[in-house]
DNA sequence: GATGAAACAGCCGAGCT
DNA sequence: AGCTCGGCTGTTTCATC
């Protein structure tokens, strides 16, 4: 893991469709080169996967949210399940704090999330915030050279 | 935007590496015309991106955690650019209630999240939650036919 | 990790439905 | 208008060094 493999990670995440040849020229190395680096980079599950993100609203999703969850531990086993096969749920973590879950999910109006936090009360009791905007999209965790060196963020 | 765009945008959430040629075999066109499709789709800001996923811990970020910060709009105007170049948030919403931010972050330890939760004061009252684990990771909405015929979610 | 050849995929134009 | 088919170009892959 040197520093060509943390700038191939770092364009693979700008775009993930280049080809390898457009990030064989980037890092100034051969196409199978970058190719064999990007293989173990996927084998080591360092690289977890090429994602298209999509813009919600231009699919009539109008709503995004996070949602606390204060649960009972002996829930889980009903609730994994259920927010892992709901297409609405992006994401589900398990956090400190006595709302123990925060999911984030899209639905098309506050009508359908409504709906779906009626659901939720059968596992514990909510608090929800409704995003007004976002001023910084969901991305990976950057990883330039500079914070390499600096090993912490610029703060 | 028909059904088969819907199943070109879902290939392309689960794998945005896929090959024209994979993606015409799939939905039974030739690649010059899932490429007409493609090309339109991101003229239209539907797909806004392709990213790779990567791992934080693999690359030394232990720790992921949501900030809510309860924050005076006026300072907005030094706050956004803040986050917005700060490379360990990950994603920061404006949201309702009185805790009006929503930063997701990454961090080496808990030590760098302290130090800079401690920065974030001068912008207002924080109150974070530290992610144990996840149950569902960052995911895009889910569009298939199914959704698409039901409308909503298939609660 | 580089190079060169062969296989493969992508691109552009013409013709079709 | 949008799709397919053909050929040319560019890209990936494999063998060799």
């Amino acid at each position: 893991m040197d520093k060509i493999d943390k700038k191939i990670i770092g364009l693979l995440q700008e775009n993930a469709r280049y080809s390898l040849k457009q990030l064989a020229e980037k890092v100034f190395l051969s196409s199978p080169a970058v190719a064999a680096r990007i293989e173990r980079l996927e084998k080591e599950n360092i690289i977890t996967g090429y994602h298209a993100s999509i813009n919600p609203i231009k699919l009539g999703y109008h709503i995004t949210a996070f949602i606390n969850l204060e649960m009972s531990p002996t829930k889980k086993d009903t609730f994994y399940p259920f927010v892992q096969q709901c297409p609405n749920v992006i994401e589900c973590n398990c956090v400190t704090g006595s709302y123990s879950m925060l999911i984030k999910v899209c639905f098309p109006s506050t009508m359908e999330l409504d709906s779906f936090i009626g659901h939720l009360q059968k596992f514990g009791t909510t608090k929800t915030q409704i995003v007004f905007s976002t001023s910084v999209p969901h991305r990976g965790i950057s990883i330039t050279a500079e914070d390499v060196e600096a090993g912490v963020s610029n703060l």
